[in-house]
DNA sequence: GCCGTTTTCGGCCCGACTGTTTTCAGTCG
């Protein structure tokens, strides 16, 4: 199913949803009457729902039975007795089981082909017995898909395409790989005769990690200009489908491109629809006919007057609502504070005046301690701290003791000559120290105490349980010689899972201890993730923003990191390396 | 199947694009 991943609270929660989800869509598939498109929404809609919880959704029934689950949003009696018969029997729903003998298809493989719904699915199992992906591929190759009703020669060939497309891992986009090449057609769309204004959209402009696509807005009077130049681009690879006022394209690097051409009295409703996200949209419009009012992406209309479209401003206005940050419009509570007037102001990008992870070629850098300064200096940054890896990371060439001290003492002298030039530019002697199996650091305390600022992380031992591998980075946050925890959860974005860890406990050992968590921006990372990094922020954790760079160039790599810190609604106050170096040291010193 | 600042019944977001559609169904975002 296209349907978001994410996920929290517990694996309980995840699992829940995709049942429900499949659910929704063998309902779509199995059943023709008018409500079955009303009762699959409001399977999607409870799917929503479990995945946004906080809880374990076996928590919460054990904690209030059924009464504690009618009490989530979009869950009501029927879908409330199928969690808690999931949960009894430890992982059956009989009317999962039902929808699935009538209609036996893998709906985890078959919904996500792009272009493919359910009506079409349920026409190619009826007549060609197809129940998964290998068997789709193998009737498209055979050309026997044409047989089905509806599916034409052509469309034969998109469905081929498509399995390919996905087959090569195509979907969704690390947001760091594609940035670049997002930013520079931006700019081409905004240069263009006639055009007033141009902006990213859609996921990308809410910064999430990953991004599907890549979605333009541009207001012009006459689209047509637009649109040719749009499909005409050196890197399109592939045009999708061109109309009056969109487009789609594949570009090189298998990501696609949606573009959107509106009039520029309908800019804002436009950027508002072409944001999303899709949930948050569907909630605007509620509210809009709440109040008597219609909104699409061409305005807010009442009746056929329209009222509200030239900005976003005024969209959010006229429906009663504070304009929010693309990267809150998630649907998950944002709408109830902009009800209220009570929109955070959160972390603005630019904001940071130092980074906490910065490597150089001492390890596993690819540059001196002093270019990685002036680099920072570059960028706009009055401080780094310099944290190479600690012994046990044999592989990066991590320091000993020794070389730690010598290392500092190196730092403290560069400093002086900074100073005395005015480089605008400090560097604090730092480390990234291993995390042992055990939770004890690789690096003695009284060597650690020596240094400005220590963060410590985990890069061996992957696989231990959840209880053991929280119980090891407790008892780091616990050291008293420990400011930061780098890259909590050690995930990689598409790569890997990352170590199991109850975030909860994490964040409850840091607010006890007065342990800072990173948010590590390098993009293959975004580590903590934008749902934990709420998670700390409600609980009155303090966070940094990390680079985690190894390259004067990768600086740039903050931006991401503070686009996930305002998925987590996370305020200035929330971050310590907005403070300067002195405040900051000593904020952590309260230790 | 859920839900209630008109409702416990009768609604459920809205419009663009594609294909073969001469008025619409399917899909997407």
């Amino acid at each position: 199913m296209k349907k978001k991943g994410g996920g929290n609270g517990g694996s309980k929660n995840s699992e829940l949803a995709r049942l429900l989800r499949e659910m929704g869509f063998l309902t779509e598939m199995g059943d023709d009457s008018d409500n079955a498109q009303f009762r699959a929404r409001a399977y999607y809609r409870a799917a929503d729902s479990v995945e946004g919880l906080q809880t374990d959704i076996s928590r919460v029934y054990a904690e209030g039975g059924i009464g504690a689950l009618l009490q989530i949003p979009a869950i009501g009696k029927a879908i409330a007795a199928k969690i808690e018969e999931y949960l009894k029997t430890g992982g059956s729903i009989h009317h999962l089981d039902e929808l699935r003998a009538r209609l036996p298809v893998n709906v985890a493989e078959l919904g996500s082909i792009e272009g493919v719904g359910p009506k079409t699915l349920k026409a190619i199992y009826q007549k060609l017995g197809v129940t998964d992906l290998a068997g789709l591929e193998a009737a498209a190759r055979e050309g026997r898909l044409k047989a089905v009703p509806g599916i034409t020669a052509k469309k034969e060939q998109d469905i081929l395409k498509k399995i390919e497309f996905a087959k090569k891992g195509g979907g969704r986009h690390i947001i760091g790989e594609v940035w670049p090449l997002a930013k520079q057609i931006e700019a081409r769309l905004k240069g263009l005769p006639g055009v007033s204004a141009a902006s990213i959209a859609g996921s990308a402009r809410r910064m999430k990690e990953t991004v599907g696509d890549i979605d333009y807005l541009v207001a012009a009077a006459d689209p047509e200009p637009v649109m040719d130049f749009f499909v005409g681009m050196p890197e399109v690879e592939e045009v999708n489908g061109k109309g009056q006022a969109k487009a789609f394209v594949r570009l090189q690097g298998g990501i696609d491109s949606d573009l959107l051409v509106v009039p520029a009295d309908s800019w804002g409703s436009a950027l508002q629809y072409f944001t999303g996200s899709k949930e948050h949209s569907v909630e605007l419009r509620k509210i809009a006919i709440a109040r008597g009012l219609r909104l699409n992406e061409w305005g807010v209309f009442e009746g056929e007057r329209r009222v509200a479209g030239r900005t976003e401003q005024d969209v959010y206005q006229a429906l009663g609502l504070q304009w929010m940050p693309p990267e809150m419009r998630e649907n998950a509570g944002e709408l109830e504070l902009a009800m209220k007037g009570a929109v955070p102001e959160l972390v603005p990008y630019g904001s940071l005046k130092g980074d906490l992870q910065v490597h150089s070629d001492s390890t596993d850098g690819t540059a001196t301690i002093e270019e990685m300064a002036r680099a920072a200096r570059e960028f706009g940054l009055d401080y780094i701290a310099l944290t190479d890896h600690t012994k046990s990371l044999a592989m990066a060439g991590g320091l000993d003791e020794q070389e730690l001290l010598e290392q500092a003492n190196m730092i403290w002298e560069l400093n002086d000559r900074l100073r005395s030039e005015s480089a605008g530019v400090r560097v604090l002697a730092s480390a990234e120290v291993n995390i042992m199996k055990d939770g004890s650091l690789d690096i003695a305390g009284n060597v650690l105490d020596k240094l400005d600022i220590v963060g410590a992380a985990i890069h061996s031992n992957f696989n231990l349980p959840v209880e053991t591998q929280t119980a090891r980075l407790v008892r780091a946050a616990e050291n008293p010689s420990v400011d930061i925890i780098f890259h909590p959860t050690g995930r990689l974005i598409n790569r890997r899972e990352g170590y199991p860890v109850d975030i909860g406990r994490l964040v409850q050992a840091a607010k006890d201890t007065g342990t800072a968590l990173e948010i590590d921006a390098h993009y293959n990372r975004l580590d903590l993730k934008d749902e934990y990094v709420r998670q700390a922020v409600q609980a009155g954790v303090k966070l940094v923003i990390d680079s985690d760079a190894h390259h004067p160039l990768h600086f740039a790599f903050l931006q991401f990191g503070i686009g996930q810190a305002r998925r987590g609604w996370a305020t200035k106050g929330d971050v310590l390396n907005t403070l300067g170096a002195d405040e900051l040291l000593k904020a952590i010193k309260k230790k």
